[in-house]
DNA sequence: CCAATTGTCCTTTTT
DNA sequence: GGACAATTGG
């Protein structure tokens, strides 16, 4: 280990007088928890060297190097499993025991909430209060606290409002109506999307609007729907997720007395997750470092210390701009990096390992190599084939039965996986009913749930009146006889005299085109809000405004007065909210209600999720993990991406069907398919001992049952870590026919329609069933197809006939799918039906 | 003029 | 089987 540090270390570039003393900046008394900032001295220092050391116990050589790296940029190339986590932490505990870093200089981000809490207790564990200064959060977190300290450069309420994606939405849909767009094409969530990319290229409206061609016009459209978007924003005083990177990217770079501000602040940068920044997460981090800006390091501010730690197999957020180069080219941007790779895996067992190393060694152009292991073969890998996802659910849940009686797994050992949100409707059904306890982590979340969201918006319009998404959010919640009537005569009125929504209403008096009715319950509303926003500006904390909202506005009586029985967990839910605000004004007394807000917008609930145990040392987990090991917890349940960075002993992968996983939607393009195969490494590499994949052969999407063929990725998996508990499900000899007369799946009152464990199964299992052997198909329930005739297909949708040939058993179509493009389908097997 | 009701699309994945 | 929009009845 000591070869690495000295070679890969100290780069000729880093002037080594200028590097921070080795030794500590305190006494240790004692233990590490009692150091405190001071004066070195002698045998103290030495001393605490030995403390120091003691961080580099159980990491092996490329690990101790990765910890120890100094001078210079460093990249830490983390396959799944490698302990990246515990590296990320030693290496901040490090740098803070032998002062090389105090914690006000250091910023460490981490790809969730969740993480970034974890991490900071990990450190304090560790090195006790020389810990306290540091900022550990999310990238959005961090840009949030930096944008409210310097909002007045920006000209922003630093009381400014967050607006998630569904607010971003509604506030497009308001865009569009203004501008009278075909709303039927321009949708909000595309019009949202194409602005996010945009954002995430830190390409701002002024700058596309002058750059696209009128001639395209979804170009010029977006360009238009984007400068109202960010007038209305702006008129709004809130910032979209996208927008808190990239102002702050604008701030730095316009303040350059800001920007030096914080450069001087964050000496050490370290950044978890790389693989998933996106450009103007780049820049951020670029800016930060400002390792880029030769200018600024030539009026003697040096280059900060940067460390990220990344794995480009588990890039997974294409989707939302980030971008692997940021990774693959970390040595050209930083050309005095390092790079150090872990590539041993601790977590899993050897045969998960190739399971997971089969599936994504495909990729093209893959650079990193397959994770090693000296862990041993575990039992193989489970797989198993249902004849519908309720099938697929009871075996999971009898399976968990099993290894609970015969090798005492606990459900909180047990994590679910699905492709989609949507797909955890069908394990819950059955969990529930086999009595299993379970979370589902993510879905539709809390925050996401309606009553929360009034509520929100209410807190929100106390912070913040010119909010005009949230405060019209609630204009009509509860009833107060306002429709669309009254709406468009107070935006009509806020827009005449150039004046946000808010603020208009309490000019309802002046508001031609109302009636009596309506002018009193604005003027109620308004009054409402008044009141609300005093509260606010009197230092009110949340849950005292929300207890007063919800009374004052009937919100809650309608909730309590209403028969449908959802609005008592409504109520329930509400509660909630209020022991959440509560909880939040006594942990943090000086807390604003902006800063309750902020909370709200950037935490995702993810305190649901299951403390990860894990690494050794940390005395804290251990402690938690200690106190939980007597209960049995619950089965976690969640979507690949959520599953990312945490692991579990038994791991259950569903939905491996071409159509659930790859999604269809992937299908288009071979990046897209590239970023399904590394989920699924993904979702495989959180297996330490026992992993299940399984596929249904017949899977219900909203109302019609569908045959869906076994995912490609299956065929990647070595055989001889497989085993198959059941290859075709019972219903799979009947496949090619089944069209006809499809299974019934939906079950109308509840009645549920039993799973197949009747002879059929039996027969079918493992032995090689004839596909389709015994009847050809009879010629009539071929459909005959003429071309510009409409098709569905199951599996890629709406189509249109563009020529056929053949008749009887070989009659074939040409179809133009709407996102595959023209297949040439054999229409005695296809499931397609005429429409 | 508003509120409940019927239709319509739909579904990736998330900070 | 659900959210949300256009539609119709009150």
């Amino acid at each position: 280990m000591n070869d690495l540090f000295t070679s890969s270390a100290l780069p000729a570039l880093i002037d080594l007088t200028r590097l921070p003393s080795l030794a500590p900046a305190s006494v240790p008394d004692g233990d590490l928890d009692g150091w405190a900032e001071g004066a070195p001295s002698g045998t103290a220092a030495a001393q605490a060297q030995a403390q120091a050391d003691r961080l580099l116990d159980g990491l092996n050589a490329e690990q101790k190097a990765a910890v120890l790296h100094r001078g210079g940029p460093l990249l830490i190339v983390a396959g799944a499993g490698s302990g990246k986590t515990r590296v990320l932490t030693r290496r901040i505990a490090y740098l803070l025991a032998t002062g090389q870093a105090r914690s006000s200089e250091i910023l460490a981000i981490t790809f969730t909430n969740k993480a970034a809490a974890e991490m900071r207790e990990r450190v304090e564990a560790l090195v006790g209060p020389r810990a306290k200064a540091m900022w550990v959060s999310t990238f959005h977190s961090a840009c949030v606290r930096i944008l409210r300290r310097e909002a007045a450069h920006l000209n922003l309420k630093s009381t400014f409002s967050i607006y998630d994606t569904q607010d971003s939405q509604r506030l497009l849909q308001l865009c569009a109506n203004e501008l009278a767009l075909d709303t039927k094409r321009f949708t909000p969530k595309k019009l949202a999307h194409r602005i996010s990319n945009l954002k995430n290229e830190l390409i701002d409206y002024e700058t596309y609007s002058s750059q696209v061609s009128e001639t395209n016009p979804v170009e010029a459209v977006t360009a238009r729907v984007y400068a109202l978007y960010q007038q209305r924003l702006a008129q709004a005083h809130a910032l979209d997720f996208d927008d808190l990177i990239m102002q702050t990217v604008n701030l730095l770079q316009a303040f350059p007395d800001v920007a030096e501000h914080y450069r001087r602040r964050f000496r050490h940068i370290l950044v978890d997750e790389y693989q998933d920044t996106n450009h103007a997460q780049y820049v951020l981090v670029r800016e930060l470092t400002g390792v880029a800006a030769d200018a600024r390091r030539a009026g003697g501010l040096e280059p900060g210390e940067l460390t990220v730690v990344g794995d480009a197999d588990q890039s997974i957020y294409a989707f939302r701009g980030a971008t692997i180069r940021n990774i693959t080219e970390f040595e050209t941007d930083y050309p005095n990096a390092a790079t150090i790779f872990l590539n041993q895996n601790y977590r899993s067992t050897f045969n998960i390992l190739r399971a997971a190393n089969g599936v994504v060694s495909l990729i093209k152009g893959r650079k990193g190599k397959p994770l090693r292991t000296d862990n041993e073969d575990g039992p193989k890998v489970v797989g198993y084939v249902a004849d519908n996802e309720h099938d697929e659910a009871q075996f999971i849940a009898d399976e968990i039965d099993r290894l609970a009686k015969e090798y005492g797994i606990r459900p909180r050992d047990v994590a679910v996986f699905y492709r989609t949100n949507a797909q955890s409707r069908a394990l819950e059904e059955v969990l529930v009913r086999v009595g299993l306890p379970y979370v589902v982590v993510g879905g539709t979340r809390f925050y996401e749930r309606r009553e929360i969201r009034d509520a929100v918006a209410y807190l929100r319009a106390a912070a913040n009146l010119d909010d005009t998404v949230s405060v019209q959010r609630v204009f009509n919640v509860p009833k107060r006889g306002l429709g669309d009537r009254a709406l468009a005569a107070a935006q009509a009125y806020a827009a005449g005299h150039g004046i946000s929504f808010g603020a208009a209403l309490a000019q309802v008096e002046d508001m031609p085109g109302l009636t009596a009715r309506a002018v009193r319950a604005i003027g109620q509303y308004a009054h409402l809000l008044a009141t609300l926003s005093e509260m606010a500006a009197d230092g009110a904390g949340p849950a005292q405004i929300l207890d007063f909202a919800m009374a004052e506005s009937g919100y809650l009586a309608e909730l309590q007065d209403s028969t449908d029985p959802q609005d008592a967990s409504r109520v329930e839910n509400l509660a909630e909210l209020h022991a959440v605000a509560s909880e939040f004004e006594q942990s943090t007394p000086d807390g604003t209600l902006a800063d309750f807000l902020e909370r709200v917008s950037l935490v995702a609930d993810s305190d649901q999720l299951p403390p990860q145990a894990g690494t050794a040392e940390e005395a804290a987990a251990e402690a938690a993990a200690a106190a939980a090991a007597a209960e049995a917890g619950q089965v976690t349940l969640m979507t690949l991406h959520t599953a990312k960075g945490l692991e579990f002993p038994v791991v259950f992968v569903t939905g491996f069907e071409d159509g659930t996983f790859p999604h269809q939607r992937s299908f288009a393009s071979e990046q897209e398919l590239e970023e399904e195969r590394r989920l699924a490494y993904v979702g495989l590499t959180r297996a330490r001992q026992r992993l299940y994949l399984s596929r249904a052969e017949v899977r219900t999407t909203w109302g019609a049952p569908q045959y869906l063929p076994p995912s490609r990725f299956l065929e990647n998996l070595p055989p001889e870590v497989m085993e198959w508990r059941r290859e075709k499900g019972s219903s799979g000899a009947l496949r090619p026919e089944s069209w006809a007369g499809p299974v019934r799946t939906s079950y109308p009152g509840g009645g549920r329609r039993s799973t197949y464990h009747g002879p059929a199964a039996g027969r079918e299992g493992g032995s090689g069933a004839q596909f389709g052997s015994a009847t050809p198909r009879p010629a009539k329930d071929i459909p005959h197809l003429e071309v510009g005739d409409m098709i569905t297909h199951d599996v890629y949708g709406l189509g249109t006939v563009v020529a056929t040939e053949g008749e009887g058993l070989n009659a074939v179509a040409r179809i133009q799918f709407r996102e595959e493009g023209v297949k040439r389908i054999l229409l005695r097997f296809a499931p397609v039906t005429k429409l």
